[in-house]
DNA sequence: CAACAATGTGAACTAAACTTCACACTAATC
DNA sequence: GATTAGTGTGAAGTTTAGTTCACATTGTTG
């Protein structure tokens, strides 16, 4: 059975240990690359990996450099760090930079295994979350009214029930406090003390997304 | 009673002839500015105007060009040709430049004014079309299937029913359909003789979008 | 404080979006 | 030429989104 289509890289300069574990993660049906050093490590990194294993201790460059320029090429994917002392510092150091685990040499290869399982299911679990904000999102965009409401909100900074509802030309009020409320719920507008409603930050950005997505559809 | 917040310039070098223009105009409640040549016109266009009221013959410049400059400028605005002399050739050359309509002097007031509003209502109609562009655009990419589907596309260039099923895991392939039936109809994607499909330009550039969307998103 | 506008809730309803299933047709394959 | 995989239709269904209405509460104003 094929465990996955995840692509991991293995940092190391210890030749025996690259190919050692290159080769245990090979039979366990990851797609293995390996690299020596930290510089080739960050010109790899554009291929996307899932997985960088990255050894702390090499010569030239740190890994703790390593971990800051991979993350500025590809902040998706995760870095595990391996080293062989295991000192609570390098590890905040480490995971302050952005690493998702730490692993301490020697380490059983049941291990590595299941350290690399859960920082996968962690990323699968980030990205579902993303992947939601952004239906809200478009769903939230998807009606011309809540569209409207944006709008307005951008220009008038500030509006209640009632302006919305003359300036909307809607008979029912209750109509526009659904969708008020839709907005409400994504973050996009927000109700301040005084009952008016405005945007919020991520409304704001909303915003901007609605005037370049317009642009761009009108050619 | 506001007629409107519409914004009218009239462009005649004839004094007399513009200042009456304009009187009638604001007496109806529209919002009017005046210029008597085609490069005052032009500089002016940046405000926006709803209608352009323009004189076919003007020392200098000619109606014509002055037509070409403006929509440059601002599709969006109409343009109302006025010639004293009705020549059949003139309206086709005006009209061909995207002018909307061609009233000739002397004009019965009431005959403007019915032309402006005519005018206005189709302005009105074009924007409410290209508002429902809009609504299918955002509600095809409401979807997170549709949007894997663009993704995929994107990625692989073209692709067939079955590929899409099982890259996205779907066990029921007339699912798929449905949404691929969905994006043909907005435009998104077509379908190749051969029965594979794939990104039309608005597709591609509604990636676009998508992409410049999500990194708006996650700030 | 009486009258009225503004704001809001919840239930009932309608409409649109999405899914599922049963089946039909076509193209490729043995 | 029979079998199978690929492609598609149309008619149920389900679910979600949106609307409407009847009514309750709060705030404002003469």
């Amino acid at each position: 059975m094929k465990q996955s289509d995840k692509k991991i890289l293995v940092v190391d300069d210890d030749d025996e240990l690259r190919t050692n574990i290159a080769d245990l993660l090979a039979d366990n049906n990851y797609h293995v690359e390996t690299v020596s050093n930290g510089p080739e490590a960050i010109e790899k990194a554009t291929m996307g990996f899932d997985i960088i294993l990255l050894d702390y201790m090499m010569p030239g460059m740190s890994g703790l450099e390593v971990i800051t320029e991979i993350k500025k090429i590809t902040p998706a994917t995760k870095i595990i760090m391996i080293t062989a002392f295991a000192t609570t510092e390098n590890a905040v150091n480490a995971i302050k930079l952005g690493a998702s685990e730490y692993l301490s040499k020697p380490f059983a290869i049941d291990n590595l295994l299941i350290t690399i399982k859960r920082v996968l299911e962690e990323a699968r679990f980030e990205k579902s979350l993303q992947k939601l904000d952004m239906d809200f999102t478009l769903s939230a965009l998807a009606n011309p009214i809540r569209r409207k409401i944006i709008r307005l909100l951008h220009t008038h900074k500030s509006m209640r029930l009632m302006e919305f509802t003359k300036e909307l030309n809607i008979s029912d009020h209750t109509k526009v406090i659904f969708h008020l409320k839709s907005l409400k719920e994504t973050h996009i507008i927000r109700q301040n003390k005084d009952r008016s409603y405005s945007l919020t930050k991520e409304g704001t950005k909303l915003f901007d997304c609605l005037t370049i997505l317009e642009g761009h559809i009108n050619s």
